[in-house]
RNA sequence: GGCCCGGUGGUCAAGCGGCUAAGACACCGCCCUUUCACGGCGGUAACACGAGUUCGAUUCUCGUCCGGGUCACCA
């Protein structure tokens, strides 16, 4: 068989040799150890977490490396294909402040040497080096149909075997001639490229991930298709070619894919390309309820399964790549702790210390981990946060809420600034509740009173201090007059006092101020009452008092 | 079915031959306290199972079981 001339009929429009693409795209000029690292996926539309999840290994492997990172497309699947498939990606990695330092940015927008960053931008790249496969001999066409294939699939099936794919006797196109080759060509039939593959099935091949140690599996047999009959590669092929000549010391990708590498390591020695490094990440789960058992977070099934999920919802950027972090690397908590206010992104993370094994997404944990990132944050940046989550998910609460930025600012800063701030806020879409009481436009009183409180003490309680009050008070003063207030009424100023003897009073201090803090939000908890007071003025408290009067008459 | 990955409290996890088996979240109790938080202190709770190696196994080996992946002209 004369391979070159094989070569020449299947690749009639190749003019190019692979020795012109390691020309265009030669080795980067990177210090010794750094990794070249990449974010892979398909343009689905939108962002799976698991992708946010390995898209920050990505960029963290890089970074502590002294390296780079890039996004590629991988849109060879035409069946697949949606208009703009990417912006939903890109935008998602934006939304947590991801960046790559090369590669796809937006829909239609890269930047980078090695580019076009997007698969379907690049066949004449694989089809140069499928030609000189071919004329290596180690590819062939082969034009089985779908139902052939099905045919091979079945008998293998029912047979039971242990190897199953296109290998072996099953291989029908493996040694066409070149005159039949023709022929079918000439006929036009469709065809698809395969590997010829040169293992050995009483072979095994080893390599060392990165996070799991040493692997070992049988060599690759299969004559894996490489060109598809549109000319398109598979996964396999591209990620070959692609690595080489975008230069990729590290293929960081999803446990499902290590089955495949025995496929990608024959492919990348066949074509002459040095082998990259595997780290294969653990997949993020969830746990279903219904079934009482851990599983793969889908789409369909689990909004939050989206990354999208949680910018509708209102998780400040932080705390979401915060939270996968503690998910990713053991140490990051430590390391966290010892290091506040530092950017996450700075984190010393090291592939090896992945845990290999899969984990359970938890909401209860991200809310924990958002709370204390909100609490750290000062009041103009949780302002700015509410501000254009409100603005693009709850155009009302915005209106009102920025009409009067300082008091709005005035508000959240209520015991923020403080050793030990609050942690009420985990997420901006709880504000519009959390400071509802401020705002006439969203506020419902309800003054209903604890059990030991009853409607007329309540009355007397309000009735009191509503000629009491002064905002020109300090703290000790106000509270001062609140304490003056128990005694006249049968309460007494002293908690204490009051535990050690409860049946001589009708409660203590806490419940007169209980009854104006219900009074004045329709609330038994809030945060500090006397800046509450401060920031609702003398005119609205009077009102507000005067209503809860009559309500309780 | 073949091949492969994984298996420490409810969850995330330290540990890498000898420890009362860390810590975080959640939960419970106490303290602090004008409410609620915050904070502090304390508590419940784990090495899937069985062999083997060893003076000694959570740690090493093998087997079993369980969970997951993969066996496409999908990635």
């Amino acid at each position: 068989m004369d391979n070159i001339k094989l070569a020449q009929l299947l690749f009639p429009d190749i003019d190019k040799t692979p020795g012109y693409f390691e020309e265009l795209y030669p080795p980067r000029d990177l210090p010794e150890g750094a990794r070249v690292t990449r974010f892979a996926p398909s343009p689905t539309g939108y962002l799976h977490i698991g992708g946010l999840f390995g898209a920050l290994v990505d960029v963290l492997t890089a970074k502590v490396s002294g390296g780079l990172s890039y996004l590629r497309i991988e849109d060879t699947d035409k069946k697949r294909e949606i208009d703009d498939g990417v912006s939903g990606i890109t935008d998602g990695l934006k939304a947590f402040g991801v960046e790559f330092d090369e590669g796809v940015t937006g829909f239609g927008a890269e930047k980078g040497a090695y580019g076009p960053y997007t698969q379907s931008q690049r066949v004449e790249i694989y089809q140069t080096v499928a030609k000189s496969l071919v004329e290596q001999g180690l590819a062939y066409p082969c034009f089985c149909s779908a139902a052939e294939l099905d045919a091979i699939r079945e008998e293998q099936e029912a047979a039971g075997a242990d190897i199953r794919g296109y290998f072996g006797k099953w291989a029908k196109c493996r040694d066409l001639t070149f005159e039949e080759i023709e022929k079918n060509i000439n006929e036009g039939k469709s065809w698809v490229l395969r590997f010829r593959s040169q293992g050995s099935e009483d072979r095994r091949i080893a390599f060392d991930d990165m996070i799991r140690g040493k692997i070992e599996m049988p060599e690759n047999i299969i004559d894996e298709v490489l060109l598809k009959s549109d000319g398109i590669p598979t996964y396999h092929f591209a990620h070959c070619c692609d690595d080489h000549f975008m230069g990729t010391t590290h293929v960081i990708r999803g446990e499902e894919w290590i089955s495949s590498v025995p496929k990608h390591i024959a492919l990348f020695k066949a074509c002459g390309y040095k082998v990259p490094k595997y780290a294969h990440t653990p997949q993020v789960m969830k746990f279903d309820e219904e079934t009482g058992d851990k599983r793969k977070l889908s789409k369909r099934k689990d909004p939050e399964a989206a990354v999208g999920y949680f910018v509708v919802e209102g998780f400040p950027k932080e705390s979401l790549t915060e939270y996968l972090l503690t998910l990713l690397s053991s140490g990051f908590e430590d390391w966290r702790r010892a290091n506040p206010g530092v950017p996450a992104m700075d984190y010393p993370f090291n592939l090896k210390k992945m845990s290999p094994s899969g984990c359970l997404f938890d909401l209860v944990k991200l809310t924990d981990v958002s709370k204390n990132v909100i609490s750290h944050m000062n009041a103009d940046t949780v302002y700015e946060g509410v501000a254009a989550w409100a603005k693009e998910y709850d155009p009302g609460f915005y209106g009102v809420f920025t009409a009067s930025p300082e008091r709005s600012r005035a508000i959240l800063n209520i015991d923020r600034e403080s050793p030990k701030p609050r942690k009420d806020i985990a997420k901006w879409n709880e504000v519009k509740d959390y400071v509802s009481y401020f705002f006439n436009e969203f506020y419902t009183p309800d003054y209903t009173l604890p059990d030991n409180i009853s409607k007329q003490d309540a009355l007397a309680v309000v009735s009191a201090y509503a000629g009491e009050f002064s905002l020109d008070d300090d703290k000790d003063t106000w509270f001062g007059r609140i304490k003056d207030l128990c005694a006249p009424l049968g309460f007494t100023p002293n908690v204490k006092e009051f535990k050690q003897n409860p049946g001589a009073f009708k409660g203590h201090v806490g419940d007169v101020s209980t009854v104006i803090r219900i009074a004045l939000t329709s609330r038994r908890n809030t945060p500090d009452l006397y800046c509450i007071m401060q920031l609702l003025g003398a005119d609205e408290i009077k009102a507000r008092l005067e209503s809860a009067a009559e309500s309780w008459k």
